[in-house]
RNA sequence: GCCGAGGUAGCAAAGUGGCUAUGCGUCAGACUGCAGAUCUGAUGACGGGGGUUCAAAUCCCUCCCUCGGCUCCA
């Protein structure tokens, strides 16, 4: 079995055939001059678990994700501040790190500045002039692209219809509108670094490039993002890498669904974005992350608290299989069909992932097992306990849902020694009292279930 | 205007010619002192119209609607 992917650049699914065991890919990261925003956190969640995925099926993958703390809105939001733009770029990629570690984001192989980087761009931009696809133009770098034939491959677009669009900027510097700055002249006031075109920054696309040959050389096997920036970003970054290296710069193009909230796509001009953070004071971590991990990675989604209730409930009964393969595992039984439900589970996991990570179609299987687990876990044998755990951690930890928070040992004890007074309450069947013990603590988050034993959890 | 994605039950969301998707919700039954959890059952769907076919959510035509890109964006 092999897995397929829907490749951009062809619109098609394809075998993925990478060019070894490790896995190159590279995901355009973040620009960070704000709050990381959950529009964010689904593309990053969608590539993570992609490689989790990947690494599940035996692949290493080696993950670069860039910085570009040189950019226009950074420079906007340094003047408004009054601060390097340098020092908001580090800030603010710091925080969201914290943000993306909560999420349990894997953090990628690392994570490429473009200040630390500006000699390499400088050298490929040189490279580029010297090859003819690029021009200086006052102070400024622009690559032409009518010298690369096959500009508009990947958003299958001719340039004669991205003109029409009419709303590329006409420039007197260019020679042609659609040409695109490599190197961008500073302005007074402005970050800048020297170069053999006087003083000025690198242009957005070209860090892209640059960085992603840099650390995983050519061709890239995977290069992701959000398909918002199929245009005009990635195909810019085909055109720039494929004139450098004159060859294919990537194998497969995958793209993220963009996040809406109410029909609207979640961004920082339409001031409509949830920052993470702010979702995190009111949702536990894993809720967020199985509601983004739920959504087929290529699909849009609206986001609304409704979607997030449901993941909250769908995570609870995960996490109830959970405790109950635990406890049953204390004392097993001598049969069920668990075994038989396991290696189906396993299987249409696989082949769902398989398929273009098909994350609905692969939890739907989850949920088999987790039904089956709640069913027959009773009288499961051991062997059978353990496989059924061994594959519902793997499973978890693809879509990365299981990291549970700790409960500290007090109030490990102390929650325990209520819940046996109020036993005593019970066998004296005083259940008034004791069901306003079960109802106080519910109310500050603490669930007591009642059976043979009684039992208590956190929620979520 | 051009390019692309989509419209599936109360909500979310797979499926893409014949086989119960799934999760949340709602209702009922079992279990329980009750509640919860869990199980069992029920509930209900393929945007409108036309066509192809023994058979269409799935293929074709047509119309309507939504979202994304064409401008900074994950």
């Amino acid at each position: 079995m092999t897995i397929k992917v829907y490749n951009t650049l062809s619109r098609k699914k394809e075998e993925f055939i990478p060019r070894d065991k490790k896995v190159r890919i590279y995901v355009c990261g973040l620009t960070p001059y704000d709050y990381a925003h959950l529009g964010h956190a689904k593309t990053y969640v969608a590539f993570d678990v992609i490689i989790r995925y990947l690494e599940y099926r035996g692949y290493e993958v080696f993950h670069v994700q860039n910085v570009t703390d040189v950019e226009d809105k950074l420079i906007k939001r340094s003047k408004e501040l009054q601060k390097n733009p340098l020092e908001i770029a580090d800030f603010f990629f710091k925080d969201a790190l914290k943000d993306f570690d909560r999420l349990n984001i894997k953090r990628a192989s690392i994570y490429p500045k473009v200040s630390d980087h500006i000699e390499d761009i400088i050298n490929f931009i040189s490279r580029l002039i010297e090859k003819g696809y690029a021009y200086e133009s006052n102070g400024n770098v622009y690559f032409e692209v009518k010298k690369f034939k096959d500009y508009g491959k990947l958003s299958h677009q001719s340039i004669k219809d991205i003109i029409s669009g009419a709303r590329v900027s006409i420039d007197e510097n260019k020679r042609d509108p659609v040409d695109f700055a490599l190197w961008k002249k500073a302005k007074e006031g402005e970050i800048f670094w020297d170069s053999p075109w006087g003083k000025g920054r690198p242009g957005w696309h070209i860090e892209c490039s640059v960085m992603s040959t840099k650390y995983l050389g050519v061709p890239l096997d995977i290069h992701g993002g959000a398909i918002e920036l199929a245009f005009p970003h990635h195909e810019n970054e085909i055109a720039q890498s494929e004139a450098y290296y004159d060859k294919k710069f990537v194998r497969y193009w995958l793209h993220t669904g963009v996040l809406t909230v109410n029909g609207e796509k979640m961004s920082k001009s339409l001031g409509n974005f949830i920052t993470v953070k702010d979702l995190l004071k009111k949702y536990n971590p894993m809720v967020i992350r199985l509601y983004l991990a739920s959504i087929y990675y290529r699909s849009r989604a609206d986001f609304s608290e409704e979607n997030l209730e449901s993941a909250k409930n769908s995570l609870e009964r995960i996490y109830n299989a959970k405790r109950k393969l635990d406890e049953a595992l204390k004392n097993p039984g001598d049969g069920s069909s668990l075994g038989d439900t396991v290696k189906r589970v396993k299987e249409n996991f696989e082949a769902a992932m398989d398929d273009d990570f098909n994350t609905p179609k692969a939890l739907a299987a989850y949920y088999d097992l987790v039904k089956e687990i709640n069913r027959s876990a009773d009288s499961a044998s051991e062997s059978q306990l353990l496989e059924a755990k061994k594959l519902f951690e793997d499973i978890g930890n693809v879509f990365g849902i299981l990291m549970e928070e700790k409960k500290g040992d007090l109030e490990e004890k102390l929650i325990q020694l209520i819940v046996d007074i109020r036993d005593e309450l019970r066998k004296r069947k005083d259940f008034e009292m004791s069901d306003k013990i079960r109802a106080k603590l519910r109310e500050i988050g603490i669930v007591l279930e009642d059976g043979e034993k009684t039992t208590w959890k956190k929620s979520l």
